[in-house]
DNA sequence: GGCCAGGACACCA
DNA sequence: TGGTGTCATGGC
């Protein structure tokens, strides 16, 4: 769970930052995020639900578990056929079942097939080796490290550009890395508060930031943060 | 029946 | 470097 915390030196993005997340973790409290109960269960559903509704990953993965698919060892053994029809609910499965074994596969001649040893170093270096892996890009790479292995790296994707342009901290034109710098450089590099951060974000936008315009009466703005 | 969803990548100019 | 097409299912 989050617990509070003091900044010092606090520059004003990063009172800003921290005035948000005190607005949405009041409005929607802890939400232990990520869904999964094994830091593998992460990473496969950090690929399964690349430009997916989630509720299409879950099918995904229970039948991944009533396959018993759901470890690396299992995930390396099975063919990619057998793996696309299991996965078939989430949605490109061709792709996905590729990049899952694209990930094991790697995961297998670099870390023993074992996630302990994949964080069990720096994961800065980890992080631009995770990039490296075909199908892992800058979003499903930092939920790894975030939600599987309990590293400060914080996620940026569609819903916390989306809410952030609109908070006009960020621009639309800004990359991947611009927006997450706005984060990492501005916030204390604090698991739990990147955990709990983004998953207050994606609560949120799925509720007030599908449809244009942005965030109507979404009282987050610091000129109208009262909730 | 159209739109959207917690992206990534190949290809092209 | 930036824009575009492709991958696909399922809920609303």
């Amino acid at each position: 769970m989050y617990q509070p915390l003091q900044l010092e030196n606090s520059t004003g993005k990063s009172e800003e930052l921290l005035s948000v997340f005190a607005a949405l973790l009041e409005r929607y409290g802890n939400l232990h995020w990520w869904p999964a109960e094994t830091p593998f269960e992460v990473c496969v559903g950090a690929i399964l639900t690349q430009n997916t509704n989630w509720g299409n990953v879950e099918k995904a993965i229970v039948n991944l578990k009533q396959a018993g698919l759901l470890s690396a060892a299992a995930l390396h053994r099975v063919p990619v056929d057998a793996l696309a029809q299991a996965i078939r609910p989430a949605g490109f499965f061709n792709v996905k079942s590729a990049r899952l074994k694209d990930f094991v596969n790697w995961l297998f001649e670099r870390h023993d097939g074992r996630l302990d040893v994949m964080f069990a170093g720096d994961w800065h270096e980890l992080r631009e080796e995770l990039l490296k892996v075909r199908g892992i890009g800058r979003e499903t790479c930092d939920s790894i490290l975030l939600y599987a292995g309990n590293k400060p790296s914080f996620v940026v994707d569609a819903y916390t550009k989306r809410l952030f342009a609109h908070l006009g901290l960020v621009s639309e034109k800004d990359d991947y890395e611009g927006v997450r710098a706005l984060f990492m450089d501005n916030l204390p590099a604090d698991v739990a508060l990147f955990n709990e951060y983004h998953a207050l974000i994606v609560r949120h936008c799925k509720e007030h930031c599908r449809k244009r315009p942005l965030c109507s009466g979404c009282s987050l703005h610091l000129s109208c943060k009262s909730l």
